[in-house]
RNA sequence: GGCGUCAUGGCCGAGUGGCUAGGCAGUGGUCUGCAACACCAUCUACAGCGGUUCGAAUCCGCUUGACGCCUCCA
């Protein structure tokens, strides 16, 4: 098995991979919080832990893959704007029909980005008996205490013994003097201190029964509760997105330690922002690009459509802890890049062998690989996998030559990065009248090329030019005439 | 205000103490009836100022700027 190097937030440095268990990897990661649409920037991290996920399986690993649905806590806010309950009330809804309704939106977006589905996806609301279980256990070590109906994590506390600030590196005295005193938080003993469980007043909707009395867990609480029971106490791999690390993963390392004394993850892996115009895309700014505008082209930022392995693409050519900015331009580039590939592998099927090879391949594999290894470094991959785009069309120019084996060893290897480690796919040429249509453009061909036999280049011209106005585009080579449709 | 990250050629985006990242665009060529497409080749770099070093874009310091977190956020 290859060597992984992963860097890791908690150390903040570059480590050997090194699983609990021989062959097997744990892994867990944060979800959405399904109370409106997923846009692009959740999409990247998402795609980031995918590919990492691919990788892994990729490399033989047996990998229990645990990424949660948001559907309690984070929907409702403590203060008093509660949009899922305003929402649900003026829509007379019910909140699982919200939730119901940005999960399966989150769902279809995901599977036409190709995503692998998680091996578990847990939900929070479907964990409460869990939750409550181990806010008990917290007020028995004594780190929690209930205060009016709600229980609250005792910051302050937990860090005369362990260290509240591993993770994000804060220094737990400075955050005492700059914390912005807020309203609606007298409860608490100090400001730092978290919500485990939070009464619910009698307008929330979302509540249930609890020794503390009706309400709902805290924001923070479902992530430690899930990882652990499909996970372990501990495990090796926690991933999400960059402006999680505060608070929320520093409340998971705090209540895990708290439950089960132990830090629970190995390696903590932070997927970084996608920034629209130099800015973080965000739900509550506005800022921000839906993954279905980009399939239609239905956004000011945007000249055309886009394909999902477009943006796909465009994301892995990022490393996915760089912050990564989105603009038209930047994925008009992409497209044809990757249209460059595309291009390349279809021609992998039409290569001839020779008795030997003037390209090493088995090197260049070996590289694609380090590359991977070296925490996951998928923009040295794409580098790589475009050195192979070089020689296939070289090969096919008879300018260089490949052996079978190495044909083989080229094709396997093209195959298994660009479609299984990084999910990308072959674009569909047409719709569902493909075959019609093929014969409609084929007829055309050949009568344009009858007319350029007879050199009437008046006539050639108007089919291949009107054939262009309608996005399908002739394309003139040594083996006849081909097309694309764009 | 506190903590942190980053500043790379026209654009996007890797990486590294001395040796070509890659993609897009541009330029030159091959192909073509002319083109387009495609392919081949190729020019533009490492924010500024100091320091360490035989040598730094890469390490250190300062300056400037951008972004992220500190409040729900992937």
């Amino acid at each position: 098995m290859q060597t992984l190097t992963i860097y890791n937030s908690l150390t903040t440095q570059k480590e050997k991979f090194k699983p609990l268990k021989d062959g097997y990897v744990g892994m867990y990661v944060c979800g959405p919080t399904v109370y409106s649409n997923v846009h692009l920037g959740n999409v990247r991290t998402f795609m980031s832990f995918d590919m990492i996920y691919r990788y892994f399986l990729h490399l033989g690993y047996k990998v229990r893959y645990v990424r949660n649905i948001t559907d309690a806590g984070h929907l409702t806010d403590d203060a008093s704007e509660d949009k899922i309950s305003t929402k649900a009330r003026l829509e007379q809804l019910e909140p699982m029909e919200i939730v119901q309704k940005y999960t399966v939106d989150f769902h279809q977006i995901l599977e036409k980005f190709n995503f692998l589905p998680p091996s578990i996806e847990p939900t929070a609301t479907g964990h409460i008996l869990e939750q409550i279980k181990a806010i008990q256990t917290i007020i028995a070590n004594g780190l929690a205490y209930e205060v009016n109906g709600s229980v609250y994590f005792d910051v302050l506390k937990y860090n005369e013994t362990e260290n509240y600030g591993v993770l994000s590196k804060r220094n737990i005295e400075d955050a005492i003097e700059n914390t912005r005193v807020l309203d609606g938080q007298s409860d608490k003993k100090n400001p730092q201190d978290f919500a485990l469980w939070k009464k619910a007043e009698p307008e929330h909707i979302q509540r249930w029964e609890s020794p503390w009395g009706v309400g709902f867990p805290g924001w923070h609480l479902e992530c430690t509760v899930m990882s652990t029971k499909y996970l372990g106490e501990e495990f090796d791999i926690h991933g999400g997105g960059m402006d999680l690390k505060f608070p929320h993963h520093e409340c998971e390392i705090a209540q895990a330690q708290a439950c089960n004394h132990v830090s629970p993850v190995r390696y903590w892996m932070h997927g970084n922002m996608l920034t629209l115009n130099g800015k973080k895309m965000a739900k509550s700014t506005g800022n921000n690009i839906l993954p279905g505008e980009i399939f239609t082209g239905n956004n000011k930022n945007l000249s055309k459509s886009f394909s999902a392995s477009v943006v796909r693409f465009f994301m892995m050519q990022a490393h996915y802890r760089s912050v990564l900015d989105f603009s038209n331009d930047a994925i008009l580039a992409a497209e044809k890049g990757f249209q460059r590939l595309m291009d390349a592998i279809k021609l992998l099927d039409n290569l001839s062998p020779s008795n030997n090879s003037t390209v090493a391949i088995e090197k260049w594999k070996d590289r694609c690989y380090e590359a991977m290894n070296d925490d996951f470094n998928t923009p040295i991959l794409i580098a790589h996998l475009f050195e192979g785009v070089k020689w296939i069309n070289l090969i096919h120019s008879q300018k260089e030559t490949i052996s079978k084996e190495d044909l083989e060893l080229l094709k396997s290897t093209i195959n298994a990065f660009v479609f299984d480690v990084l999910g990308l796919e072959k674009e569909s040429a047409a719709g569902n009248n493909s075959d019609k249509l093929d014969g409609v453009v084929e007829l055309l061909i050949s009568l344009r090329n009858q007319a350029r036999e007879n050199k009437d280049w008046a006539l050639s011209d108007k089919i291949r030019d009107e054939l262009l106005a309608l996005g399908i585009q002739l394309k003139d080579g040594k083996e006849g005439t081909k097309y694309s449709i764009n």
